[in-house]
DNA sequence: AATTTCACCGATAGTACTATCGGTGAAATT
DNA sequence: AATTTCACCGATAGTACTATCGGTGAAATT
């Protein structure tokens, strides 16, 4: 009941912070199509026209949107990294490695339905950001496998560091949905599928290095 | 040279052919949010009205849009299951079950981008057909995992084998789209890449079935 | 206390699109 | 040959949105 006084700039900041908010909602629910600036000053109380204090248009909101929601995801990999050099060699954590991806995305799953849905939308405002967050994502994985002592010596090995985990990535995030989604309960036992994947991958890639071109047999 | 007399009807049909083959370029280049009935009718070489000659509004054109997808979809499952009937238990043919998806997407590359986005835009009009597809996908692969000789019995296993075929069928579409941006230039390599993973995630599911209750060491 | 600043407002011009309607001429039918 | 059908056209009313502009009152400054 207490009308707490707030200085203009204090004021102005949380409108400002309430549009930010009000967009990310709009987009996980309605996709970018569903954004525009009489819905996103609506639902922060403000007047349409208002949006332009804040904002120099809806593009440069999104771009705002991007490099906070890209912190944040920069930040969950720092920590994943962190945890896994701090027991180097635990078998154990092979699997903490692929926990620590699929919490930090269930935490925040609007900003990985957001990344995805822009990663293929040409029209995307979030387009190039969402690539290259998918690249550092890739390169991030690339580097922890390499970590675990599968290191990749000449070009074909590193190409497949890569595409290895690019598509464990990929299965990360489809798991992380269908938790979502609720087909799969247990994250502890999604974990335990991606370990097993690259698991197999990592077997396959020290069978073949520097002897026979290609058998997976 | 020679002027070809067209019936009524053909010409219709034609017309009708040159809206939805426009109406799927532009919703790979642009995506849906570019799709407009101006946009379509004029790509078709027709007047904007006359777009409603064909089609009651938009939406419908993408309903059709998605079962043409659809069915293409199919037919290529129902090839690849057909083709892993012919030799049983054939182990060169596991990785011949992930060479035929590779290939089929990179065939028709726009119908995946087009689902995927779909699959996770709540503003889509496909969504429902996307989400349909990627199930039906989904069950289809973990029935494929299954007929390689990993029954699943109870609801653990049968769960775990759709958790599988949701992760690899993941990794499959991010190698086909790698590929297609040159980053993988080796589709042979991306099928033993899958391989390798499934074989992982089979062998863990072989150790710990009527087992152990979970322990991917 | 007087003056200035500025976050926010309502009104509005401009843009892009949808969907309807009456008209037209060639194909199809009689 | 006369009549009907219909794919397509241009015009246009209606909708949703963007971005600007002048005005307002309370906060900030003088």
């Amino acid at each position: 009941m207490t009308s707490t006084p707030l200085t203009r700039s204090e004021a102005k900041d949380l409108t400002r912070r309430k549009l930010i908010r009000a967009a990310l909602a709009i987009l996980d629910e309605e996709g970018e199509a569903g954004l525009s600036t009489v819905k996103v000053a609506k639902a922060a109380g403000i007047a349409q026209s208002s949006f332009y204090v804040h904002f120099k248009d809806m593009q440069e909101l999104l771009r705002v949107l991007a490099e906070e929601g890209g912190e944040r995801l920069r930040a969950t990999m720092r920590e994943a990294r962190r945890k896994a050099r701090e027991h180097p060699g635990d078998l154990g954590l092979h699997r903490e490695t692929f926990r620590i991806p699929l919490e930090s995305i269930c935490r925040h799953p609007e900003l990985l339905r957001i990344q995805i849905r822009a990663r293929h939308d040409p029209s995307s405002s979030l387009r190039d950001f969402a690539v290259e967050t998918a690249a550092a994502y890739r390169e991030h994985h690339a580097a922890d496998l390499a970590a675990l002592g599968y290191t990749a010596d000449d070009e074909r090995d590193r190409r497949r560091l890569e595409m290895i985990a690019d598509g464990i990535n990929a299965a990360t995030n489809a798991l992380a949905m269908g938790h979502l989604e609720g087909r799969y309960p247990d994250l502890d036992e999604a974990a335990d599928i991606l370990t097993a994947l690259s698991r197999g991958a990592l077997r396959w890639l020290r069978a073949t290095s520097n002897h026979e071109p290609s058998d997976p047999s």
